[in-house]
DNA sequence: ATATAGTTTAACTAATGAGTCAAATATATA
DNA sequence: TATATATTTGACTCATTAGTTAAACTATAT
């Protein structure tokens, strides 16, 4: 039956998608997997062959996602000033719902660095680049931002979007004591973010 | 002999310490220690008498170090402005030295939040905090940085200084087909951040 | 009802890696 | 030099885990 198929499969995806994002490729057992998903192991290797080809694709899966998160910067109708404004409500929200993703993906990222460079081979970051150029000369003239300080700032942005639930143990052990609750001040970072690269950005 | 006894032990807690940031502690064999140290994996043993306890050890050193170099933006006498210039500048050139720590970092607090948890209840961060507005009352309030937005900023700081370490394999990755180099990205980082909060922070 | 193809499983193998230990070696001391 | 003590090792055990396989189960078509 391809249709019964289908979804043993992906709930299969689904389940390693979940505890690889939580233990990372060396901390997950296949057994974990299989447990999660109601399986056992050896159906685990009937539909994905080994460890390794189902995490590739878990993985594969995963920076599609975050990259793609990063795709209305460029496509978007907006004026540089809402584009930003836009970027962290949207980029955090999905963080939020995410909060696993930062730490997965810097883990892997670490382990294998060239498996994620070979797949950044595959954007064309230099087209995308001169999207923005065509779509915001004026702005960017304006805000001073030339071709040097453009990556500075494009690397920033996603410093303060990313990073808080990178560290989120980090901070939560340093808030417990002041009153501060993790959740609020992730909120309240939408807009905090968004005004503070734009004050650095204005004159 | 105690005297070479600490030699050994030394030399083994510093081959822990490479073999641990570049491999992690899931990745890391005892073998790969013992064969670092050029010792084998019986002596690890008998000094660090599991794994478990010898990764403790690495981690709250390498954990201390980290948050040391946080210090001087407290302890320092100097105006707001040249604190933060001074932290980039200070805290970028340990990274440049130290590149592997952001991911090894972000990698085990994520693996075991609790560890992190309990070593920063040792620090007493709310002494730190009013020091801090002790030391910069006026400045703070003519940036217009209250209470709220503090713990937003310091943790845009960090973000701006850590974060490109942690995902250097993808700014590699972005960066190669442009022709620009993460080194000097980075040796750029240092005045570019520093600048880039001060002109978020001024009105 | 029975044969067939598609699914699922329990029990297995083989490899790896943490941790142990008795024996060997080096060192210090008398 | 002989003895005692400290240090180091090779070879082991035991547990864990990725991956295999033969058999059992299920649904459907004839």
């Amino acid at each position: 039956m391809t249709e019964n198929d289908k979804l043993t499969e992906e709930k299969i995806f689904e389940s390693a998608t979940v505890v690889f994002i939580n233990k990372g490729m060396d901390g997950t057992r296949m057994k974990d997997i299989a447990d999660h998903a109601g399986i056992n192991k050896a159906l685990l290797h009937y539909y994905f062959r080994t460890k390794e080809r189902l995490f590739n694709a878990v993985f594969e899966k995963i920076a599609g996602t975050m990259f793609r998160k990063f795709a209305p910067v460029f496509d978007k109708d907006l004026s540089l000033d809402d584009k930003i404004r836009f970027f962290f409500r949207e980029h955090i929200t999905f963080l939020q719902q995410n909060p696993g993703l930062p730490g997965f993906f810097i883990n892997e990222i670490n382990r294998n660095p060239e498996r994620i460079k070979k797949f950044l081979s595959k954007i064309d970051i230099k087209s995308l680049w001169s999207m923005l150029c065509a779509q915001h000369g004026e702005e960017l003239k304006k805000y001073n931002i030339t071709e040097e300080t453009l990556p500075q700032i494009m690397v920033s942005i996603a410093s303060m979007s990313v990073f808080p639930f990178a560290a989120r143990s980090v901070l939560e052990g340093l808030f417990g004591k002041m009153g501060i609750d993790f959740t609020q001040f992730i909120e309240e970072r939408k807009t905090f973010a968004a005004d503070f690269i734009l004050k650095a950005l204005k004159e």
